[in-house]
RNA sequence: GGGCGCUUAGCUCAGUUGGCUAGAGCGACUGGUUUACACCCAGUAGGUCAUAGGUUCGACCCCUAUAGCGCCCACCA
């Protein structure tokens, strides 16, 4: 016997041991095959909604699959996340007082990787917590051996290619993390600052970095612009804080003409578009700022100053020798590391970078960019939404050369030697242990270590076990989905493509799922500073399940748009969870052991009311329509369909009307029906109820259901509807009209030609509507002194002699007949448009008709029961 | 500056390729210890589907403009 309630905790980690060790989690021999490798949380710390709601999604999509007979693959695993780790690591030893530098290279990695292993055991603890059925016994780290042989192995042969060169170039430099930044991830912050006006020799200009004058070596103009065509080619000598020096004017089309004087100082080492102009004119570099965000030595007295010391500095001088003209407010986006939000500074240095312009012969002379727009653009790869292509295509065509190379410690080294003796430069997987010129053995290893999205941009191969040809990678690949959030398309998933294609020459995955942000009541973005809209899932898990945490993540959330959550909604589908429970619970008490096993045989052998006919038709509707919803990927909606099904339907009219007559072997065989349905979406529940059935397997590792056409019953189907409306009809008189609804109270029924079904209903019609006597005639008279409706052709009459103010009864058929006129009148419109009558398809116009045909009829009805009160 | 999304009942959201003068949950209100469930049951109220045009026999749905909110991208110094 269960429980009067269902209680989560009570069962959730027996039920996620049980799985495991049974090994459901692990795929099935079978041929068809599905795949998800699981977006690698960082192992920097703990889960949060935007983990919960991936982990209810693909456990959703893997267990539907698993049910469906394809061997499911579930690939989880966690990301080194280079630079957050490591910032995160350097902040607790700040805390300390230590720096990474007291510590040196290697003990300063021992601590981040103690750091790692103890927020990795958090985290897939975590991942249990939500029910997820991934084979743990696939588990991979971007930092495995194997994971990192795949990393090294693609870095040398993309170097092999010449996709990788190393070159010294502008980029996004973090002066407090002390590393490059790729493009991407940099963010934008507005700010309120200056624009100062300098005179600039024979110029007047704008700029909003006067610091960087001490780095200028040109002025651009606009190439069409007359006021400075005669200045163009020629050399100046610019009076300058530190003395005269001179620069070169130069006519590039990156110029807008309109914007200050049209004229623009050009600092190549420390913006991207000045490099971009003195690389296309020939211009010289000049660094003056280095990687600690200071002033170099040719900066004479400024020499050591943070760039804002300068620019204070600078101006003040500047000022002194008349140089500044005017000051104005300005507003304007300042780029800042979307690490830690400090100010990025634009810099040149000698990095690592992928070359995404180079056509190769293992693209068939295509470019990396090219390839990977191509594979989206023939639908090889399909996004959902599909209005993120746009987006993807956009920054795919913009993409510029990615620097690979990070400074930091945390990471894979980069696989780059040089020889101390001759500077010869060796790339090799394997470290080697000669110089391949010189044949000493005085090698260094470059410092640097790779991006993080490097590698995790290998992660739908690289964990399979490439570069080895195995099993897995032959079944499993390409992946079927990537699951994850719309803001990192860019960041991974367009990686993936991108490293994917060029490496196996195959797509990662064939359809990328990407969910929403998880916000609150209100839209806010959660954030832990406001714990009062913050929602943990954890929490919630304890206090409601993490079957209704799904749910709640799930149902109302469709790819691509945002989601709302807040604890009341959880709260609601800890109530259905409940249903699911007590429906069970209902259907246990009423059936013996006997019938648990009832099969399809059994039911459509046995003795079929119309009501079992009903909700067997409705079951495989539901059956055939979920399953379509879920291979459209249209979870919320299977999920609200089934929820519908087994709380509207089901609960409320099945089991209210077994309670007259009842058919142990349906109530059974629906009862499993509808878990198999909903254990995709509430796993832990329905797996205990599962239990309680005594079943020999697990729920998890049942077969999902195939509509049965021998279950279909149309004529039954409407039947029963018409004995609901009879119902529904009943109640809602009654209630309107302040009758007792405790009172037992007597029905007349005109049932015409529904005279039989009305018979065989009757039982349950007096139940379910509360009434204490209950007359069936073919027809009859109209009744004075009588609540009275109609459903179809059958006529409902309650007789409350006494009982009823015949007034208000009056007032309300008028309403009633008034409601019903309009309606007959505007089908008449309709039908009395040619055009409608003409162009409309036949079904729906003949559905017009019978309606208008019913509401006539019914009408009829009403209006001579009015007449004769 | 470019691109995209959203605007439906008090709140949170559904509404499939145009065809029930629009649905659910929560909240509100009325009333209920009936063979599971008060985490429940029965019922009621509440919407010119942001605005203005257009296409169509027919528009919440398609097109165009407008407004408000939000997001992404961008080297206007």
């Amino acid at each position: 016997m269960l429980e009067k309630a269902y209680t989560a905790k009570q069962f959730e980690d027996k039920i996620y041991k049980k799985w495991e060790s049974h090994g459901s989690f692990k795929p099935s021999d079978a041929k068809k095959t599905f795949s998800i490798a699981m977006p690698p949380p960082n192992a920097t710390g703990t889960l949060h909604l935007g983990h919960a709601i991936m982990l209810a999604i693909q456990d959703i999509l893997i267990r539907y699959k698993r049910m469906d007979g394809y061997a499911s693959l579930w690939l989880p695993g966690t990301d080194h996340a280079a630079i957050a780790t490591q910032n995160k690591v350097e902040k607790v030893l700040a805390e300390q007082g230590i720096s990474r530098h007291d510590l040196g290279r290697k003990k300063f990695l021992d601590e981040v990787k103690k750091f790692v292993a103890n927020s990795q055991s958090t985290i897939r603890n975590q991942i249990r917590k939500m029910g997820s059925s991934c084979d743990w016994s696939h588990e991979r780290y971007t930092l495995d051996d194997g994971l990192s042989e795949a990393v090294l192995e693609i870095f040398t042969r993309m170097y092999e290619d010449g996709l990788i060169y190393r070159g010294d170039r502008i980029v996004n430099w973090c002066p407090r993390c002390g590393s490059t930044l790729a493009d991407d991830e940099v963010d934008y912050k507005e700010e309120k600052g200056k624009l100062y006006w300098l005179k600039y020799g024979p110029f007047s200009l704008a700029t909003t970095r006067p610091e960087t004058k001490l780095g200028d070596t040109a002025v651009a103009v606009h190439p069409k612009d007359k006021r400075y065509k005669k200045m163009i080619g020629k050399k100046y000598m610019i009076p300058g804080v530190l003395g005269d020096f001179e620069i070169v004017v130069v006519a590039d089309e990156a110029v807008d003409p309109e914007f200050g004087s049209g004229a623009i100082k050009v600092t190549p080492a420390h913006s991207f578009t000045d490099f971009d102009i003195a690389k296309r004119h020939g211009v010289p570099l000049k660094k003056i700022i280095d990687e600690e965000g200071r002033m170099m030595k040719n900066c004479g007295k400024y020499a050591g100053m943070t760039t804002l010391e300068c620019r204070k500095a600078i101006l003040e001088d500047m000022d002194k020798m008349g140089l500044l003209e005017k000051t104005e407010d300005y507003n304007h986006q300042l780029s800042v590391c979307y690490r830690c939000g400090t100010s990025v500074e634009p810099l040149t240095s000698k990095q690592w970078f992928i070359d995404v312009n180079k056509k190769i012969k293992r693209l068939g002379g295509k470019t990396l960019k090219e390839k990977s727009i191509e594979v989206v653009k023939d639908g090889s790869v399909k996004i959902l939404p599909n209005r993120f292509n746009k987006t993807y295509y956009h920054w795919m065509e913009n993409l510029r050369d990615w620097c690979v190379s990070r400074q930091i410690w945390w990471g894979h080294r980069i696989p780059v030697y040089y020889c101390e003796d001759c500077n010869e430069m060796m790339v090799s997987v394997q470290a080697p242990k000669k110089c391949t010129k010189c044949h000493k053995s005085n090698l260094r290893q470059d410092e640097d270590t790779l991006d993080t999205w490097f590698s995790s941009g290998l992660w739908t191969f690289s964990t399979l076990g490439w570069p080895k040809q195995t099993e897995d990678l032959k079944r499993f690949h390409p992946t079927s989905v990537m699951e994850t959030g719309y803001d990192i398309l860019f960041f991974w998933v367009a990686r993936m493509i991108l490293m994917t294609t060029y490496a196996l020459n195959e797509i990662p995955f064939k359809t990328v799922y990407l969910h929403g942000l998880v916000r609150t009541k209100t839209g806010e973005k959660m954030s832990k500073s406001k714990p009062e809209t913050c929602i943990d899932p954890l929490d919630m898990i304890q206090k409601y399940g993490a079957d209704a945490l799904r749910l709640s993540l799930v149902i109302g959330s469709s790819p691509g748009n945002d989601i709302r959550l807040y604890e009341e909604k959880i709260a609601g589908y800890r109530n259905f969870v409940n249903k699911i429970w007590n429906s069970a619970r209902f259907v246990l008490m009423n059936i013996e052991e006997k019938d648990y096993n009832a099969n399809e045989k059994d039911v459509l052998n046995s003795e079929l009311s119309k009501t079992d006919k009903w909700i067997l038709t409705r079951l495989n509707e539901v059956i055939e329509d979920t399953t379509k919803k879920l291979e459209k990927y249209a979870l919320s909606d299977a999920g609200t369909e089934i929820y519908d099904f087994l709380w509207g339907e089901f609960c409320d009219w099945y089991l209210e009307m077994s309670k007259v007559n009842k058919n142990p072997k349906v109530l059974s065989f629906v009862l499993k029906k509808i878990l198999v349905l909903l254990h995709p979406f509430t796993p832990f529940v329905t797996e205990v109820v599962w239990e309680n059935l005594n079943q020999k397997n697990l729920l998890i590792n049942e077969p999902w259901p195939k509509k049965n056409k021998d279950m279909l019953f149309k004529k039954e189907k409407s039947e029963i509807k018409i004995v609901k409306d009879i119902i529904t009809n009943i109640r809602a008189l009654r209630v309107e009209s302040n009758v007792d609804v405790t009172r037992k109270i007597k029905a007349v029924i005109y049932a015409g030609k529904h005279e039989g079904l009305m018979k065989k209903k009757s039982t349950i019609i007096s139940r379910m509507a509360n009434l204490g006597e209950l007359e069936i005639l073919k027809s009859g008279s109209k009744l004075k002194n009588a609540l009275m409706s109609v459903v179809e052709d059958v006529e409902i009459f309650l007789p409350l002699e006494g009982l009823m103010d015949i007034d208000k009864e009056r007032k309300r058929m008028q309403k009633e007949i008034t409601e019903m006129k309009n309606n007959i009148d505007f089908i008449e419109k309709k039908l009395a448009n040619d055009g409608f009558v003409n162009k409309a398809p036949k079904e729906v116009v003949a559905k017009e008709r019978a309606r208008r045909e019913d509401l006539i009829a019914r009408l009829e009805k009403l209006r001579k029961q009015l007449e004769s009160l």
